[in-house]
DNA sequence: CACACATTTCGGAAATTGTCAATATGTAAA
DNA sequence: TTTACATATTGACAATTTCCGAAATGTGTG
């Protein structure tokens, strides 16, 4: 797993993009089960779907996808679809690396 | 210490920042001694230079030392002026508290 | 198919950043 | 004090980023 560190630097310059972060370290405290999909096997654990997240950010659902998609291109988020809904969860892998990363390499 | 993860992220997410950071991790190894005054015990421990930065990064006096400032601000480096010379060093203890925070509260 | 809804993409205005040359400041040496 | 050099600050302009509304795309439902 190679980090890009500038990538994920310019995504963790933004209030909004870290505390999308924050929140998803804790989806059931921070965001309303998650029923979309009643036929799939998607609760939590799949991730947080856009609408609850840009409720919460309180900005508009295209800055809010934007910011998921720059989490996600620089690692730090995985998604998934499910019907008309995609989720977004914490990459741990990536942020477990990054902490690593900071502590050997810079 | 508390850190300022905005400020802190903006001056990672640029390649020379990043690298001045890197450099510094090895003063010894990336560049010239540091001579400039002798009667004082200035030597690689107090940091290195701006010009022999300027000289490695290969950028403007002025570009270099904005970017300096920018991590001195972040926290990142230290600096000590001695006679004409300012030398910048790592601050090692925002970098611990940074691999700690990213470890536990992002 | 046609509709409604979740999300993404596009286009643009405003704000920020990158970078330099020119200028200013601080300090040592002559 | 005059000069020379190291660094910092300022002003300018190009490039990038932020953020929105509008339009487009994908998907389940009637």
């Amino acid at each position: 797993m190679d980090i890009d560190m500038i990538e994920i630097s310019k995504a963790l310059s933004n209030e909004t993009r870290l505390n999308i972060l924050k929140w998803l370290k804790d989806p059931e405290g921070n965001f309303p089960p998650q029923g979309g999909c009643l036929s799939e096997p998607v609760d939590l654990k799949a991730g947080v779907c856009v609408s609850s997240i840009q409720a919460k950010a309180n900005l508009s659902p295209s800055t809010v996808s934007n910011y998921l998609d720059t989490l996600q291109r620089a690692g730090l988020l995985l998604s998934e679809r499910h019907g008309k809904w995609t989720y977004y969860r914490r990459n741990e892998e990536t942020l477990e690396c990054l902490a690593e990363y900071i502590k050997t390499e810079l």
